[in-house]
This record gives C-alpha cells, structure tokens and sequence, in this order.
DNA sequence: TTTTAAACGCAATACAGTTGCGTTAAACAA
DNA sequence: TTGTTTAACGCAACTGTATTGCGTTTAAAA
C-alpha cells in the first residue's frame, strides 16, 4: 500500500481513485491549494463538488486544514504528521505573498505566546503573514 | 461639522447621507460588521451596491479594514485612529466567538514578535483567536 | 444659481460553494 | 470470486455573496 493508501486507511476512508488523486496533490505540494489550484493539476475533467466534498471529509478527518486567503476565498494545506482526528493542532502561521499569492503554512513556525484578555477564552491562534516570498523579493 | 463629517472630510470624502450613516454606525459598535448587520441596522431600503461601493472606498482610505471571518464572510471594522490614508498600521488581533460567532477587534492587544524566516519578507501580521467570548461562556 | 463629476440605485450578472438525486464503485460477506 | 450494501461520484439546479453597467441624483465647485 502506498503512502496516500495507508493515510486514508489510517482515517477510515475509503480508497477512491479520487482522493487518492487529490491527497497525493497535497503531499507532493509545498504551497496551500485552491480549489482553482486543484482543477488544474488533477484535470478540468472531475466534478467540482467532489473536490467539495473531499476537502470537507478530508478536513473533518483532520489531514487537511483550510486557510484563509487574502480575497476570501479558501486554501488548503495538509496538516502536521501530529494532528489527527482525536488530536488536533490548533495554532497555524500561514504567509500569503502579496505579489504572486502564493500562501505557505509555516509548519515549524513557533507561534508566540499572547496575553490572556478578561471574560475571553482562547482555543485556537492563527497567525497570518503578509508580504514577499522568496521569489517576489 | 459632527466628528463623522469631520472625519470624512479629512480623508477627502464626499459627505453624503448614506456615508454619515455607515460611518456612525461604525463608530456607534464596539463589534465587526458584516454587510448583513449593516443592512439590519441601517434599514433595508438601502442598496447592497452601495454598501459594497462605500466600504470598499472606507477601506480603500483606510477608514475601517477587512476582517475574515470563520466562513470566509467579510467583516469591517474601524481602524485605530491612528490610521490613516498614507500611514497605516498593519497589525491587528481579532477574536472571534465560536458560539455566538461575534467578532471584535482588540484594539489594545500587543501582537507579538515573531521570528524571521529566510527569503521571506513580512509586512503584515494579523492574529486571528478563536474560543469563546465574556457573553457565552 | 448653474455646472459637473462623484455617488446612488436598480437590473443584470459573475462566481464560489451547496443540495438533491440517480448512478457508480469500494468494501465486505457469502 | 461473485453478490450485496452503502459510501462516494457526477450531473443539474440552486443559493448567497459580491460585482458590473448604466441612467439618475446630489454634493461640491464655478
């Protein structure tokens, strides 16, 4: 059984050619992906309401998380080897450049510690960055 | 003049009816408005374009800015009022509820520093909380 | 007061995302 | 391996947010 294979076993979904495409796609990406991004790499040819409803199964089972982006409309990222369905990250820094638009999850990024504000409780922190990747410098 | 036409001539706005009104209610909330709660309080007889075309041009001044929300539905919310057209402060925290979906803008909060990451260049940092606020415990 | 250009407001449109439902294909049992 | 079950697929239709075009109104300058 391949990588794909094993990660949908391990989450108790099924194997389809489909989200083996779309999972192998986010494996073999370094950038956060669109559903735009995802038509084009896997070929106008499938639905855009099965890219839909992967990504929401895929995101309810915690193997991807969605990012914000700059114009509201929605990314994707795989998620850290730590998170799981029982036992989830939540504390992302996710830069989007400002030029090409690319968006990254910073998986190593530490995120700082904030103040705690009277009467608030604090269950996840998202951190977003922008300005100029690497290649728009 | 009121402080909301005076504002609005500062940044060189026309001083219409409907931009007083948007503008006041800005200024009257201590939370993030969506268009929809723009429409609820400022009476459905006013046109969607126009709420779209006066919050863009606010936003575009550097009057209010965009906040994401957890639906990827847009919210605006006024800028410090150290804000303005040509310095703009490019650091926000915002919280948003999980219950009862409210979100506000901490003025005050000190975001944190964080780390430098080769090749990539920050300009904007924006931290986004989510739990649950003083109201739903 | 007249002029003019920006803002308004209505209709039509664009576009991301969702719902319903019949069809296909994984997964499991015989 | 074959048959059965049920989840996932895929098409059409739809929803809701936001945008564009254009004639009309109104704020501000002459």
């Amino acid at each position: 059984m391949s990588v794909t294979e094993e990660l949908l076993s391990n989450y108790g979904l099924r194997k389809t050619t489909f989200r083996k495409k779309l999972l192998k796609l986010f494996q073999d990406s370094d950038e956060t992906l669109t559903v735009e991004n995802i038509k084009d790499k896997i070929g106008r040819n499938n639905d855009k309401v099965t890219i839909y409803r992967a990504l929401s199964t895929f995101e309810e089972s915690g193997i991807i998380h969605q990012v914000p982006d700059k114009n509201n409309l929605s990314r994707y990222a795989l998620c850290k080897s730590e998170c799981s369905p029982s036992n989830h990250s939540h504390q992302h820094a996710h830069f989007i450049c400002d030029y090409c638009d690319n968006t990254v999850c910073f998986e190593e990024f530490e995120l700082p510690k904030v103040k705690k504000i009277k009467g608030y409780k604090f269950k996840k922190l998202e951190l977003i960055i922008q300005g100029s990747c690497p290649k728009c410098v």
